[in-house]
DNA sequence: CAGTATCCTTCCGGATACTG
DNA sequence: CAGTATCCGGAAGGATACTG
């Protein structure tokens, strides 16, 4: 582990260099959003409180086996509420919480950038495709 | 080729539904940026043309396999331009292409959300310790 | 300096089957 | 209905060695 910063250099990771630190809070961000899964269930929850099954239903492609881990995920970090009625048939139901909210915010930005810059995507495609074609 | 619901569709998946489609730019956008070093290279290069080596020692744990191959990514991508010097010794410089400014975009606003809600982080954290103590 | 090639381990995630 | 348990293939990613 090359621990760089030696006491003998203070000046050398500068507030700038921080940025690009584990630590740091842009990466932590997207240790948690980056993923296949958490930002479409967090986006899902956001229009109000839902069912196990009604979120397999509603989020094409996703597991059981991921559902679930996606959402005990965010129920241990406390983005998510997960409220059990011991009925017959059995019932659960998902919220978002306070800081499940607060990091839809982020969320929420992403998906409309992305929507109302679509056009992007396809340039990209394209030249991913012509890439590929040539080589 | 992705059966994307058509307009045509009826009922059952409204616009609201396709949110959660593979195919709908908020995936395409996480499908892009959410691994862990693309967005990080990308903001490093935000801040000017870099060399190979000077990246390497500006991002702290990331592997000369890691750093090529994000690179390649974004350069056949058309986000990032690569250009090769035929010195001794050798030299190579990379920077963000148009398409790439305008990726950086979303990119620095998680950034700058991030920071700015920096707390959010340590609270998850915290309530991730107590669940992993508790059981 | 700027990479590529190779090996190897870990984790992601789908399919399937089973339970309360 | 709402999950858990298990198996397994493939991709991600680190370490190391080598090249122009």
């Amino acid at each position: 582990m090359a621990d760089h910063p030696h006491p003998s250099d203070p000046q050398e990771t500068s507030v700038d260099e921080a940025v690009f630190h584990e630590r740091y809070p842009s990466r932590r961000l997207l240790d948690l959003i980056a993923s296949r899964w958490t930002p479409i269930v967090l986006f899902c929850l956001a229009s109000g409180t839902h069912h196990y099954g009604q979120m397999q239903r509603r989020i094409p492609g996703i597991s059981k086996k991921m559902l679930s881990q996606t959402l005990r995920r965010l129920e241990t970090d406390g983005l998510v509420h997960r409220e059990v009625y011991r009925v017959v048939p059995p019932k659960t139901e998902y919220e978002l919480t306070e800081l499940g909210w607060r990091l839809h915010e982020p969320v929420r930005f992403l998906c409309r950038w992305a929507a109302e810059n679509a056009e992007i995507f396809d340039r990209i495609e394209r030249n991913r495709t012509v890439a590929s074609v040539s080589e």
